[in-house]
DNA sequence: AATGAATGAGACTTCATTCAT
DNA sequence: AATGAATGAAGTCTCATTCAT
């Protein structure tokens, strides 16, 4: 996807991958931008130096587009939590870093992982199913964070993940860049919550 | 719609009030079900027993529509929510009712409400700042119910809210009606950030 | 269907049915001139003094106005063809002048009924059991007029049928207006079947 | 295609010829399914097993790739009727194996001959007069048949041959495989026309 | 001989909106 | 207060064709 490591590996880049990752960075954009619906092809057309129906020999259609963004979307997301997730870490600290990590993705890196979060799998109702799927992935993922948590006796695990992840992807709606950083968020709300639940 | 009012007026509702109310009551369902964008001025209008032109002797345009129903779904929410501040309750007892009001309005009591939650100023940009402005003046009174909490020094009550808030907004991704009720995850909620944070 | 009659009843002709049938004129020339796939809605409303999209406040698509002009041509030749049923006439006599009728409905008379015999069914696959039973139902009319027919002993009846239809429907192919009349064309016709060709 | 004049010239089928005749088969076989139309170059190039790109290499445009097919499609049933009329027949017995190779062209053995009924001419209007211009062409073959057929006097010679032709070829309406054979159709509608069928 | 990529025109359709009645 | 009719722009998508490689 990213052209910076095909860049690193051979000096000569095929045409293909590059009109295709043009393509992918112009959807993302104006899917997080503007949102699905709004996004014409036309609009990712003009975006990436070319017409609409030239779109139309590299993705069936616009919801296949939007698989594929959404999927780059949770791979990526899904990557910087790994990355934590095998860090050696205390089980706290390991939350934080994953939240970190999570609004990293969300707010700042990425406009594929934003549109993970912003876009409604019942916009696209044919590939709803599929985007429902890959959102799922993740979620088993994050999951992981919680699993090892120490936690006072009764704690209802479920809660905290809805809880937890809730607010971290509402975050998207008052967020403003460049005042508090992922981080920040992250260190907070994991505060919020672990006083009281660490035994 | 707003019921209230009209009886207080007049034993015998006007006409006129009760086209408006259709109209809104089905705007807000359809906004609600299928979301802003995607609902046309035609599904409105079939749905309140008209012609899509007849919608424009009531509302100038789909954009005013939309600030209608949105106002009177900020306004359900804050009668639901004022109506818990005004009880006589322990602070935390009264947050947890707060939250529990605002889960019921926002996943089961109201099309109106739920209006609020699901579409983004910015699907409507005309009206934007209307409707942001509208939220807003919700979200001051849902701060109230923190305003008076006791808290362990140096909490951060912005993160508070935000957490809180963003947390019971995102519910209306994963809630399915049926299995946890609205005080259920508010009670859930308010105890895993509660014993830590009483001093 | 034609204003004409129209006119005549009263001198206030409402709209809408003028342009209703404008529409379905228009319609109905051009599908028998081009063809139904290859005249597009954009002819059609140019031919009828409006734009592409107005169309669809009368039809709700391209395969439902071509269902609505197939049905009146059916009509149309039913209605020519049930008026010679109803004569009295010998049987051999009356065969020929349903094959007069049919004809001149079909090559001479009507748009609309040409339509019926130039648009394969499946040319619009929506709507391709709607057609097929129309033209069914008129060939049960056809089928009638063969029925009292005096015929030599051991006659295929069925055979007889298929091979009369298909030849008058054939005649679109060759028919040239101006050189052989329609009266003409079923006379040969029916004195071929009619009397022994060996000598 | 053409197989006997490949096999002829060498025992090794050049691999060009095999292409062409691909294209040609595939093309066929869609032309007669879907119709010319309807039928894409992609489609033709797919079932190909190359890209719609690479059609321009043999044809220089879909209409020519019709004329090729329709051309194809004459000269089988040419060869088919030839091969009748070379037979030492009586008139009569000779007319109806006519018809019936006409038909077991039309109906059953081949998608080229097929297309040269299905398809009108003025679907490929820049091409339209050499498509007709080869139906003509058998269409005088056809004549033949007739012309040496005694017939009382007085019979009107064109009449028989629109009249034959036409409901032979309108057969491709109402024929299903498996029910009549080509042979037992020409045999129907020869003894329609040389018998008298008044009692 | 064929591919990959793109073009540009045009297809059907939807929709918010307007306006005379 | 509401209707019927139409507008015009925009939407997604298809397709024959071209051309450098």
């Amino acid at each position: 996807m990213t052209a910076a490591l095909d860049l690193r590996t051979s000096p000569r880049v095929p045409r293909t991958d590059n009109r295709l990752s043009t393509i992918l960075d112009a959807a993302a954009q104006l899917f997080r931008q503007k949102g699905y619906r709004v996004t014409s092809m036309r609009d990712i057309a003009a975006a990436s130096g070319m017409l609409a129906g030239s779109l139309y020999y590299h993705f069936a259609s616009k919801e296949e587009l939007l698989v594929a963004v959404y999927a780059e979307g949770v791979r990526r997301i899904s990557v910087s939590v790994r990355a934590v997730l095998a860090r050696d870490l205390d089980p706290w600290a390991r939350l934080e870093a994953v939240c970190a990590a999570h609004l990293a993705a969300l707010l700042e890196d990425s406009d594929y992982a934003q549109v993970v979060i912003r876009v409604r799998p019942d916009d696209a109702p044919d590939v709803a199913d599929r985007l429902i799927a890959l959102r799922d992935d993740y979620e088993r993922l994050f999951t992981q964070a919680l699993t090892k948590l120490p936690l006072v006796p009764r704690t209802d695990r479920r809660s905290l993940r809805l809880m937890l992840l809730g607010a971290l992807n509402w975050s998207q709606t008052w967020y403003r860049s460049g005042r508090d950083s992922p981080e920040v968020i992250a260190r907070q709300f994991v505060r919020l919550l672990r006083h009281q639940l660490a035994p």
